[in-house]
DNA sequence: GGTAATAATGAACATCGTTATCACTCTTAG
DNA sequence: CTAAGAGTGATAACGATGTTCATTATTACC
């Protein structure tokens, strides 16, 4: 299961991943798919991301615990990690200088990624 | 309508919004509220924010059309627009050094706002 | 090995936000 | 006044996710 997610690659739905594995002739439960799709989440191992469209995609994630954010490739889901200490600052800062406390950040980049810009 | 998304203030959802109004003795349907905080958001008339429990916020804007982010209070939805040259520079910049086109991103800072932290 | 306790599973159902339907009303043009 | 068109809202439909619970797999202990 953990597997699955791996070999994914990129960021992947429940639903997506739900529909790989049963592709794969395993027998699996929705259920399953999520409940470990969100302890992956919860103990760091996995990456989240909600998309627009009201969807939860998760990506197994290397660099657990490391704060950072994303490059994802619309079309495919393939993620880049990127880190950047000056938007961390950024952030820290702007949030100080309106009074704001306890501070969190979400930052994704989403574009198409060289491979799928090609095959279109 | 209009006026009350403004009256809001932060960012709201759709049953917010639809709460609100219904409180304010208006007899409006869901639909409706639907509707037209999407055709604002269509408009760029309003900001638009997912959360992360799946709801999909919004807010009046003044400044339509310009490009910016939002430092946002999750207590009390109050928001400030904040924008940074140097986040977007490092966004293209960043997407372009791993070869991705057509690039856009989210930047959403979170956190509790000063009223809020001084009501607990 | 055998057995009891425990955890994991998955099918079906519940929920929540959102969207589509569609009859009805309000407005506008003639 | 009347007919056409737009807007409205109650309700049903929908998709993603969460929960329930009986069943199955695993582990601990004898």
């Amino acid at each position: 299961m953990r597997q699955a997610l791996i070999d994914e690659g990129g960021f992947r739905s429940a639903q997506d991943v739900y529909g790989a594995l049963r592709a794969a002739g395993h027998k699996v439960g929705l259920s399953t798919v999520y409940r470990h799709l969100q302890a992956f989440s919860d103990q760091g191992e996995a990456d989240v991301i909600h998309t627009g469209d009201g969807e939860t995609t998760y990506r197994f994630c290397g660099d657990s615990g490391g704060h950072h954010h994303h490059l994802v490739c619309r079309r495919c889901g393939r993620a880049e990690e990127v880190e950047s200490r000056s938007i961390e600052r950024w952030a820290e800062e702007t949030a100080k200088r309106f009074g704001y406390t306890d501070v969190d950040h979400t930052v994704e980049v989403f574009g198409v990624c060289a491979a799928c810009a090609a095959a279109s």
